[in-house]
DNA sequence: AGCACGCCGACT
DNA sequence: GTCGGCGTGCTC
C-alpha cells in the first residue's frame, strides 16, 4: 500500500493522507471521500504509513498540475494566506473531455515597427521585468505581436493578460487576424464548450498565444516565453474574494519561476511599477490628435456649457463620450423635511435609484424594493435625489436635445459580450451619437468619430479618501480623454473645482508620479507593504472580539505599524458587521510572520489591499 | 422530555 | 468550508 499526501481543491484544510494499492504520480488529480463527499484532488508528497485509519483513493484521473502550477500554487498559499487547495482551486478549470476540430486559420497581416518601436522592442527584451510607459494610440499593441512572433519562433508560448477580456472583443479580433488559430480567447464568461475547445488547444500545443483575464495566469503552460499585462495599473487585476491575489504580481513571480520576460504596458502605469522597474516611454499616437481641456468649475449636472458644446459636437456630426463613475439615476434619495437617508436594510450604504424598474437597489448585496412615495419616518412626500448615474444623463440629454441617439454604457446595460459587441459596432458605425457610462467606457476600446469627451465625477473619485485617489482620479482621466481624438481634433470638458491638480498633470503623467513619490515615502506602497485584515460576522460584537484578539497578539511585533483597529467605513454589508485592521511594515515577510502567527478563524488576510471600505 | 440554535472542533 | 456533537435555554 503506498500513502500520500492529497490536497483538496478547493478545501481550506491542509492537505490529507490517503492510500492507494498503486503507486502514483506526483500532482496527479484525483478524486477522493471527505466527510463522506467526492472530492478532487491533488497528490502531492509520497509518506510513510500513518498512525491512523486512512481512506482511499478512489479514482485517477489522466490530468495533473504542472510542477511550475504547483511552485505558483504554493506561492499564493504562502503570500495570500490561504490553504494549497483554494490555490489549486483556481488552476482547476472545469473538466475537459479530448474532443479535437480545429479548422487551421493562417495569419493573414504583417507588423511593421516604427523605429521608436523597434527601440522599446529591443528594451523590453532585455529586463527581465519592465514597463512600456506608452499614450493612446502610441502602438504598444504592435510591439506586444511583434514580441510575440519572436516567442513563438523559439517555440515558446505566450500569457497576454487584459483586464476584463470580454470587454475587448477588439483586440482579439486583431490578434486572431494575425495569429489565426493559434490563438486563443480564456476567460471565466466562457461557455463551457468554448472552454474546452481553448483548453484542448492549451493543452495539445496548438494555442501560442493565450490572451485571457487575470484567470488565464493559472493555464497549464509549461513552455512559456514571455507574460504581458497590459493596462497594468487596472483594478481588476486584484481579486476581490478569497485568495486576494494581484494578477499583475503573481505575473512578475512567474516571471521568475520561469526565467522569462515579464512586460507591463500601460498609458499610466501605476505608481507602484514605476517605481519598481525600469521603463520605456512611448510618446504620442499616429496621428498626433490635438486636444482642448475646459475645466468647469460646477456642481455636478449637465450645465448649459456642456449642453453647447454637446450640441456642437453633434450639429458638426462628431460622436461624444460622457463618463461618470455612478450608475444608475441617482446614487442618493432623502427625505428633504427630516433628513433621513434610504440606506439598504442589510448593508450600511445608499440605496441607488433605478427609475427604469421603479426600484431602490443595493450595489453591494442587490436588495430591491420599490420607490417609496414618502419618507416612512415623518411622511413626507418631499423627496430628493442626489448624486446622478448614467441612466438619469441618458434620459436628460434625451429629452432636451432634438433627435439624438445615446446608448448607456456600463453593467447596468452591457451585461454580455454580445450586448457589448453591438453597443461597440453601432456606435462605431455612426448610429449612436453619444456614449454615457462608466469605468467601462475608458477600457481600452477604440473609437473613431469621437471628438467631445465629457468628464464628470472627478472630485468625488479624488475625495475617496485612499491613498491612492490622485493616482485612481488622474488616470481615469487621462484613459477617458484617451477615447477621444483618435481622428483629428478633440475637446475635452472636465467638471472638478480642482482644476489645478488635473490641468497640472493630465499631459504630463510621469511628472505626477515623481510628484506622487513624495507624498508616498514613508507612508504607502511601493515603500511600504500593507495589509488589511477583515473581520465580519452577523453578530457585530463577535466580530469586534475577533479583531480586538488579533490586534492583541500582533502588539506583539514590533516590526509590523498597526495603522487602525476599527468599524469598516462601510460597517454592514450583506447583514454582516464588519470591522478590519490595517499593518503597515517595510517588508512582506514581516507582515506575513506576523499574521500567520495570529491568524484567528474570523480573519480574512487581505495583502497589498486596494480597496479600503 | 423535546427541540432549536449557536458554538466548537474535526475533517485523512 | 461543512458536518456533527454538545450544551443552553425555551416550549409543550
Amino acid at each position: 500500500m503506498f500513502y500520500y499526501t492529497v490536497s483538496i481543491i478547493g478545501s481550506i484544510l491542509e492537505p490529507l493522507t490517503y492510500h492507494s494499492k498503486d503507486k502514483l504520480s506526483k500532482l496527479s488529480k484525483v478524486t477522493v471521500l471527505l466527510q463522506g463527499k467526492e472530492k478532487a484532488g491533488v497528490v502531492l508528497d509520497k509518506v510513510d504509513e500513518p498512525d491512523f485509519e486512512t481512506l482511499k483513493i478512489l479514482h485517477v484521473t489522466e490530468e495533473y498540475f504542472l510542477e511550475h502550477q504547483y511552485q505558483l500554487a504554493k506561492f499564493i498559499a504562502s503570500y495570500y494566506l490561504c490553504s494549497l487547495g483554494e490555490a489549486f482551486a483556481l488552476m482547476h478549470p472545469q473538466s475537459f473531455s479530448t474532443v479535437s476540430n480545429n479548422s487551421l486559420k493562417d495569419a493573414t497581416t504583417t507588423i511593421t515597427l516604427s523605429k521608436r518601436q523597434d527601440e522599446a522592442l529591443r528594451f523590453l527584451k532585455q529586463h527581465p521585468v519592465s514597463l512600456l510607459f506608452g499614450d493612446t494610440g502610441s502602438g504598444k499593441t504592435e510591439i506586444y505581436m511583434k514580441f510575440f512572433e519572436s516567442v513563438i519562433q523559439k517555440n515558446k508560448r505566450v500569457i497576454f493578460l487584459m483586464p476584463e477580456i470580454s470587454l475587448t472583443p477588439q483586440m482579439g479580433k486583431r490578434l486572431e487576424r494575425h495569429f489565426g488559430s493559434s490563438f486563443v480567447m480564456w476567460h471565466s464568461k466562457l461557455t463551457p464548450k468554448q472552454k474546452k475547445e481553448a483548453l484542448q488547444k492549451i493543452y495539445n500545443g496548438d494555442a501560442k498565444i493565450i490572451a485571457g483575464a487575470r484567470s488565464a495566469l493559472f493555464l497549464p503552460i509549461d513552455d512559456l516565453g514571455v507574460i504581458v499585462v497590459d493596462e497594468e495599473h487596472d483594478d481588476s487585476y486584484k481579486s476581490a474574494s478569497r485568495p486576494r491575489y494581484h494578477a499583475r504580481d503573481l505575473a512578475i513571480y512567474m516571471g521568475k519561476l520561469y526565467a522569462i520576460s515579464v512586460v507591463l504596458g500601460s498609458a499610466t502605469p501605476s505608481l507602484s511599477s514605476y517605481v519598481k522597474f525600469p521603463h520605456f516611454r512611448l510618446k504620442g499616437g499616429h496621428v498626433v490628435a490635438k486636444k482642448e481641456y475646459i475645466y468647469e468649475a460646477s456642481r455636478e449636472g449637465v450645465t448649459p456649457l456642456i449642453y453647447h458644446h454637446l450640441k456642437n459636437n453633434l450639429q458638426a456630426k462628431k460622436q461624444s463620450i460622457i463618463f461618470l463613475p455612478t450608475r444608475a439615476n441617482f446614487k442618493y434619495l432623502s427625505c428633504q423635511d427630516c433628513g433621513a437617508n434610504f440606506t439598504c436594510p442589510y448593508c450600511s450604504v445608499a440605496m441607488s435609484i433605478h427609475n427604469k424598474y421603479n426600484a431602490l437597489k443595493c450595489h453591494y448585496c442587490n436588495f430591491t424594493q420599490a420607490i417609496p412615495k414618502e419618507c416612512p419616518s415623518c411622511h413626507s412626500a418631499h423627496l430628493s435625489s442626489n448624486r446622478m448615474g448614467t441612466a438619469e444623463v441618458v434620459k436628460e440629454l434625451q429629452e432636451s436635445i432634438e433627435d439624438v441617439k445615446v446608448q448607456q454604457f456600463d453593467r447596468d446595460t452591457i451585461t454580455t459580450a454580445n450586448k457589448l459587441k453591438k453597443a461597440l459596432k453601432s456606435f462605431n458605425d455612426g448610429e449612436v451619437d453619444m456614449l454615457v457610462g462608466t469605468q467601462m467606457l475608458s477600457k481600452g476600446h477604440d473609437y473613431h468619430g469621437v471628438a467631445l469627451a465629457v468628464i464628470f465625477g472627478m472630485d468625488n473619485m479624488l475625495n475617496m479618501g485612499d491613498y491612492r485617489a490622485r493616482e485612481k482620479a488622474l488616470s481615469t482621466l487621462i484613459q477617458v480623454a484617451g477615447r477621444s481624438g483618435r481622428a483629428g481634433e478633440a475637446k475635452v470638458i472636465v467638471q472638478t473645482f480642482n482644476e489645478e491638480f488635473f490641468r497640472e498633470y493630465v499631459e504630463r503623467y510621469e511628472a505626477f508620479l515623481e510628484e506622487e513619490k513624495f507624498f508616498r515615502q514613508g507612508l504607502y506602497p511601493p515603500y511600504k507593504k500593507l495589509c488589511r485584515i477583515l473581520f465580519a460576522h452577523k453578530n457585530g460584537i463577535k466580530a469586534q472580539e475577533a479583531m480586538e484578539q488579533m490586534r492583541e497578539c500582533l502588539q506583539k511585533f514590533g516590526a509590523v505599524e498597526i495603522v487602525g483597529a476599527k468599524k469598516c467605513a462601510i460597517e454592514k454589508v450583506a447583514n454582516k458587521y464588519r470591522y478590519e485592521i490595517l499593518l503597515r511594515a517595510d517588508k512582506a515577510t514581516d507582515i506575513l510572520k506576523a499574521v500567520k502567527s495570529c491568524k484567528t478563524p474570523l480573519a480574512e488576510v487581505d495583502m497589498d489591499p486596494l480597496e479600503f471600505s
